[in-house]
DNA sequence: GTCTATACCCGGATAGAC
DNA sequence: GTCTATCCGGGTATAGAC
């Protein structure tokens, strides 16, 4: 049970000083064991970071799924505008979600492809999940007839832009940026269909 | 002059590899001096550092502007869509855009508060600039009587959502977003008006 | 599996000659 | 201002006893 808890302590360690920034030492002295002991468990700081990292993501996927489970009840706008102040309950409370953010934005340099081939499943799995709830949410006449993919994307998009304000803002910053941009997201999904006829060309059919 | 070239170097190494990444000796090969040289023109690691920080934030907002006033002619819109576009481009070439974005997202622990005094003046600024657009806009009768304040925060927002897939995506992924949310964005300005109705309960005045 | 001890390298920083 | 030489600390990693 030793790698489990070496691999925790990694967790939190890399989310909070970064790949190149963490020290095995550090880790060890947390666990209680020494520096040397680690490698019993994994081959090098490399491979330690890889695992805890891979342990973030699949938490974070595991929280998420909890969040829009134990919502069922809540209207859409409410479960869905809800996530924002979940994720950022998530983000202090979690090494996971933290680390999850950290190395999506900025992996270490040599580890690029690695980190990102977590990176993208990660948001495209979480983008299908969300058109299926637009879809459901729109058969149960809960929302008009959008292009329910477009919308995934613009909040993903907004998820980002917001939680950029978590990372790297004060808590007030946060909330300053969702009050304002929740309705223009919330509404302009609802206009999603006006474009069309102005893209368009007249006369025009698909071919 | 030398200072200023090993300014330029370390912005860029220090925009690639990060604070604790980027390593003196590397930025003094790049400029063709020795390590213990950078001392004859900076106290140190940390001083050099934020040299180039404020060097980085002073040059994008610089650009920043420029952009905007070499595309007045363009139509509202098409002068705020472009801007992202430009940005990518911004941040392909220019090892200050990269700088400053790393380090608004994620500071060397140790210098949180001196980054973050160069990085809210920023946006804020950013902020104001837009506000001022878009009430410019209003007058000249290119946009409806929308609050502006709020349109600059969701702008900031999804400049920030959809530039994170500058950073850590595809340039497919990037254009996938911003096809997605920049509709969802603009309709959305155009009907802020019509939530005030929705969250004031019927009958009840601000006291 | 875990320890002690240690090798090795590279980082930032300083002293002092030129 | 720039160099060579050096110090010190920290990092990863391994050897070998228990």
């Amino acid at each position: 049970m030793t790698a489990q808890s070496i691999l925790e302590a990694a967790l939190f360690h890399f989310a909070r000083d970064g790949y190149e920034g963490a020290s095995l030492r550090a880790i060890a002295d947390e666990v209680g064991i020494k520096k040397p002991s680690i490698y019993a468990h994994f081959s090098g700081k490399e491979d330690l970071f890889l695992h805890a990292l891979a342990h973030a993501f699949q938490e974070v996927k595991r929280h998420t799924l909890e969040y829009f489970r134990d919502h069922a009840e809540l209207a859409l706008e409410a479960r869905l505008k809800g996530v924002f102040p979940w994720f950022e309950q998530e983000y202090n409370a979690n090494a996971s979600a933290r680390l999850m953010l950290r190395m999506s934005y900025f992996p270490p340099p040599g580890l690029y492809n690695e980190v990102m081939d977590l990176v993208h499943p990660f948001l495209d799995g979480m983008e299908r999940s969300l058109n299926r709830l637009l879809q459901r949410a729109i058969r149960h006449g809960d929302l008009p007839l959008i292009p329910t993919e477009q919308a995934a994307i613009a909040f993903m998009t907004s998820l980002d832009g917001i939680t950029v304000e978590i990372i790297y803002g004060s808590s007030s910053r946060y909330k300053r940026r969702l009050e304002a941009a929740w309705p223009v997201f919330w509404h302009g999904i609802h206009h999603l269909n006006e474009q069309a006829q102005k893209i368009v060309p007249e006369g025009e059919t698909s071919s």
